[in-house]
DNA sequence: AAGGCGGGGGT
DNA sequence: ACCCCAGCCTT
């Protein structure tokens, strides 16, 4: 639409025309991502609900192949219910926050056993894994039921459109109100992506492209001038430094591996024995058995709540002691989170 | 309401 | 060095 002189300024104070316009926006601009059949078909709830699952916390750059991986080996909820814990936690190994891979398993396998899924986000959010954005996604992407996603995109874009200034937490609930209200009848799944999408490639966190967002007419933080001073949130806590030791034990061309419990940090994967990580200054780290161990160097990693550093220590053993856990050849040695990856690789190629 | 829980990329 | 991300679960 050409015009001369100086642009309409749109009302702000009312987003009820909000969902047509972004609608507009989405059916020329929308992201063909490997979840999404092309645009009218319906979604594969298992497929929606897999890269819902993955991409909690998880950039899709970083999640895609995963996706792909396990859409390619189970093709399936089904099959995906008949795989062995082990199998899905290798698979899921180097994607984080590993009790999602626990709860996608238990959750197939309520599926497979019901023979159906739910199609109401009240039902879905009974289901293992699946929390109020999950349900809200997944009902209105896979079912087009009339029920609301809010993420971080959503949070973000919302905190800009109403110019939200209180207390985060509470401003969460009432925006979440909000975009509720503005689910759109017949098109909830595709505003909800719509959301997304301009979230991720307009609305974005620190460099948000207002000149070419359809519904910078609505926004109160650009009619302020500094959109991304939005959202507000409180400071963070400082993440203190955690330190300790794993232990490369090897016998005959096998490493010693152990599984680690269910419950708590890298729960249900497997790992290198390791010393008790613990904050402050380094001490003395305590083997799993008495050996000539060398120490091979340091691997840092960053947790979500802590720092950690990671002595490295090998041994090569003349014969195979008394210990915890599996022995796996050197080379088939896969399925390892990031921080045991990192100090394998160490141990083994010196970097 | 707060904290535990991964990992990688951007600036 | 700091930020962020298609959050959920437990306490």
């Amino acid at each position: 639409m050409m015009t001369t002189g100086r642009q309409a300024v749109p009302k702000h104070e009312d987003l009820n025309k909000l969902p047509a316009d972004l609608l507009a926006w989405f059916d020329r601009h929308g992201r063909d991502l490997p979840w999404r059949m092309a645009l009218g078909e319906r979604r594969d709830p298992y497929r929606v609900w897999l890269a819902e699952i993955m991409l909690q916390q998880t950039t899709i750059p970083h999640g895609t192949p995963y996706f792909h991986k396990f859409t390619d080996r189970w093709p399936s909820v089904e099959a995906l219910a008949a795989a062995k814990d082990e199998e899905v936690m290798t698979a899921w190994a180097g994607l984080g926050y590993y009790a999602r891979a626990r709860n996608l398993l238990k959750c197939a396998r309520e599926i497979a056993e019901r023979g159906s899924w739910p199609e109401t986000a009240v039902e879905l959010k009974k289901l293992p894994g699946i929390g109020p954005y999950t349900a809200g996604a997944i009902a209105a992407i896979a079912f087009n039921q009339p029920a609301a996603a809010v993420d971080g995109n959503v949070d973000r874009v919302f905190a800009r459109l109403l110019a939200l200034k209180g207390d985060w937490a509470q401003e969460k609930k009432r925006l979440h109100k909000e975009v509720e209200r503005l689910v759109p009848e017949g098109r909830p799944g595709d505003f909800a992506e719509a959301l997304m999408d301009l979230g991720a490639t307009v609305c974005t966190p620190t460099k948000p492209n207002c000149l070419i967002c359809p519904v910078s007419g609505y926004c109160r933080a650009k009619a302020e001038g500094e959109p991304e001073r939005y959202p507000i949130k409180p400071p963070k806590k400082a993440k203190p430094v955690r330190r300790g030791a794993a232990y490369v034990a090897i016998h005959k061309g096998d490493v010693l591996l152990q599984r680690r419990p269910d419950k708590g940090l890298l729960g249900g994967m497997a790992g290198l024995p390791t010393s008790d990580w613990v904050e402050g200054e380094r001490s003395d780290p305590v083997p799993p058995f008495k050996a000539s161990w060398e120490e091979i160097g340091e691997v840092r990693h960053v947790f979500t709540h802590f720092d950690l550093r990671l002595t490295v220590q090998r041994a090569d053993l003349p014969r195979r002691p008394k210990a915890d856990g599996f022995w796996v050849p050197l080379d088939e040695v896969e399925g390892l989170p990031s921080v045991f990856a990192k100090a394998f690789r160490l141990a083994i190629a010196g970097k």
